[in-house]
DNA sequence: AAGCATGGTTCGCCCTGCGAACCAACCAGA
DNA sequence: TCTGGTTGGTTCGCAGGGCGAACCATGCTT
């Protein structure tokens, strides 16, 4: 166990894999003129309209981090408040069409660009290491921050 | 491939995981009162001095970006700049002793909680884990600004 | 009706990152 | 030896991001 030559023990890898696996995301970010938390506020909302509470929990951030990011994003037109029918103090924050675009846009891309990083691996390799890194995230239960990608489909293949 | 229940494929299962590794990251850097970029800075460092150009190249960011980086972990004396004794224009920034042991029980606190999270996988699981992705790192030429970890020495298992 | 809890906002503060502009030092070529 | 281009690092204005305290409106339970 880490003893191969030149094989990182899974800690270290999976420490610099996560730093790769970002700057990835931030540089896809950046080809979209989107901040990383932008980029991750449109994908989370791909999904369905949330509350700034939800939200919170979801990215493990504060209330009024949320307020501000929300504030920012629906300053370009990305997102937008919606007042929450069971519960009028709450806002429920979705995309307009433009965010929902960019947002589509900006989440294709990125799996683009990280689709290549295990290019290395081969078929079964790249699978082998789906199912472990799904049993990591789901035994920790990582929320849906980024949707699911089908990557068998042939138009989605480079 | 991805079409096992409940599994990702490994796009999603790559960025998700990159996300829980950063939120390990964070918490640790908190529990030491350092922020990510501090914590991964004194990392860096551990292993030996830097010019701030080398630093600018090895964590992708602007050269003023270290520079003010570098300030404020000097300023809470965890790093100092010393001169270039090859070039007067340069820097060398190095760990202060108090750094040292910051970065040390940061960099041991980190590697328990991430080695946490793939616990539920067995040994063989995690071997292979492991080694697939220390392949996509090396294959992607990740720079190594978090030192490899002995897992397998007996007082460094939890 | 009152008190507690919750949803969200505001704001001061600090951290971070960028890029332009700048200065000092280095290096190669004439 | 001199000159011009390159490199190393700094400063600063700007924008984004995150936190926590304080606050207000609303919901819920007693």
């Amino acid at each position: 166990m880490g003893s191969v030559e030149g094989n990182l023990g899974v800690v270290s890898a999976l420490v610099r894999s996560s730093f790769l696996v970002s700057a990835v995301y931030a540089e896809s970010a950046r080809e979209y003129r989107l901040t990383p938390q932008q980029g991750q506020l449109l994908c989370v909302l791909m999904a369905q309209p949330y509350r700034i509470s939800e939200l919170s929990a979801m990215l493990r951030l504060a209330k009024s981090s949320l307020t501000e990011l929300v504030d920012r994003t629906s300053q370009r037109g990305l997102v937008v408040r919606e007042p929450d029918p069971d519960d009028r103090r709450a806002v429920r924050v979705s995309l307009t069409e433009q965010g929902s675009e960019l947002g589509e846009a900006f989440y294709l891309a990125t799996c683009e660009r990280v689709d290549q990083l295990p290019s290395g691996l081969d078929a079964a390799e790249r699978a082998t290491l789906g199912e472990l890194l799904s049993r990591v995230v789901r035994d920790n239960n990582v929320p849906t921050t980024f949707p699911e990608w089908d990557d068998t489909a042939p138009a989605t293949r480079g």
